[in-house]
DNA sequence: CAAGTGATTAGC
DNA sequence: CTAATCACTTGC
């Protein structure tokens, strides 16, 4: 179940990859339609897992930043080592781990058979928070957007 | 709290 | 070609 996650406003945002029409070998599938699957790698060690949501040319994507598990949860601990249950999926770099997600999945339609997205549960507005998205200190006038949202006391969404 | 890690990018 | 950066995590 996803808990938490960031908008990325295509070309004109500045934290996103795609700000100003940037166009790269790694960023070339957000620009097609959405319903795919984008998948980058950071900081020599993670994967991201985003969800392309606008039409082709938008660039338009939602970072996955957390999920609490509800199925599976004997192979995400044996993925994530000796790892206490809290912190199987409580970040986007984690939740990869978890869930075996790498660059073969980049570009992958979400109406195939190897990821995808199904309603589980349905939020009150009053159940969701929002504010400034993490890690895009160099995003200038959009680093206080309040584009992250997450479940309210979800024991699940990542600290910092 | 800061190191670690290497793909990716921009800049020459 | 080369150097700097980075949608983070973990263990000190």
């Amino acid at each position: 179940m996803i808990v938490e996650a960031e908008a990325y406003l295509g070309i004109e945002d500045k934290a996103a990859h795609s700000y100003g029409g940037r166009r790269t070998a790694r960023n070339e599938v957000t620009y097609g339609e959405g319903g795919h699957v984008y998948v980058f790698f950071v900081y020599g060690m993670y994967y991201q897992l985003n969800l392309v949501t606008g039409p082709a040319e938008h660039a338009h994507v939602v970072l996955i930043r957390a999920v609490e598990p509800i199925e599976g949860i004997e192979i995400m601990r044996e993925r994530r080592g000796k790892m206490v249950d809290k912190n199987l999926t409580s970040g986007p770099g984690k939740l990869t781990i978890a869930f075996g997600i790498d660059r073969s999945l980049n570009g992958e339609d979400l109406l195939g058979n190897r990821i995808w997205v199904e309603e589980y549960k349905n939020f009150k507005k009053s159940e969701i928070a929002s504010g400034p998205r993490i890690g895009i200190d160099y995003a200038e006038e959009f680093v206080k957007e309040p584009w992250r949202f997450w479940v309210k006391g979800n024991a699940f969404v990542s600290k910092r």
